[in-house]
DNA sequence: TTATATATTTGTATTATACAAGCATATAGC
DNA sequence: GCTATATGCTTGTATAATACAAATATATAA
């Protein structure tokens, strides 16, 4: 297979996958989970530490004022914390909360449960190696 | 590293290739390119011929009625045509038009080259692999 | 020939989003 | 120190994609 077709097949077989995952994350919120913004922010303020709208935004490349609504949102709901920033008065800045990790934990558990059925007829040396194709993809993955 | 973290590891960076994804796919339809629902009709018709409405929205697990809405706009478009069902008067079948191609197929360069672009420094052998990986976990993508 | 089922379209509500306006706070120039 | 400007966030408003429900046309079955 020369190189344009490999990299035909890829551009194939992400486009396909991106409808199918978005699709199911849209049915699971509905039945409680949720949605992929919130388990972004989520899993975002667990591994990093607290941030603010701002630096949310950026990092999901959205607009300042939907973040804005979001972590209202997921303050709302007690899944994350707000507090301002001593030193600057306008920032707010969010913090997961321990329900917040509960919830985040339970998703995850949820999503990587499909993905094992999904690969669970791999290799672990298969499943390695895609995982480090995909982290690298990602780390070239600018705009 | 063990099976979990393995699998952690591909759920991760698959859940970050989405939102990124999503992200370009929403700011370069804004600049005159079709948005990721058109291409996938384009890409489907093209494919695997003529469909109807209920089959296009089975294929993307949308509702029909959003289908037909998708359908008639890329008609009014010009990049695809409509025509009747000799059998069964109450069904629209859709064809791609010649547009509808070229139109596809600017699209589908334009993706092409954002991918290649990403997986430049990659190796044609694992190129090849990262596409079957991905076409196998497509393929194991049930719900 | 009428009742029921199916394919599609159209009406309506919801949701995620962007952009613009407004408000509070911070910083810079004088 | 005081006013002008910049920044961070929230809130108002518009748009677009979607689902669900109702309506319509056609097909099939009783």
């Amino acid at each position: 297979m020369n190189n344009k077709n490999a990299v035909e097949r890829i551009e194939y077989e992400l486009t396909t996958f991106i409808r199918r995952a978005v699709y199911i994350d849209n049915s699971e919120n509905k039945i409680g989970n949720l949605e992929r913004a919130s388990y972004l922010i989520l899993r975002q303020l667990e591994e990093f530490g607290p941030a603010r709208v701002k630096e949310l935004a950026a990092s999901f490349k959205l607009d300042i004022s939907t973040l804005s609504r979001q972590t209202g949102t997921l303050e709302g709901k007690g899944l994350i914390e707000r507090s301002s920033d001593p030193s600057d008065g306008r920032v707010s800045l969010f913090t997961i909360t321990e329900l917040g990790r509960e919830k985040l934990k339970a998703d995850k558990k949820m999503r990587l449960a499909r993905y094992q059925n999904m690969l669970e007829t791999w290799s672990s040396k298969e499943k390695e190696l895609f995982g480090e194709l995909l982290e690298r993809m990602n780390e070239a993955f600018f705009d």
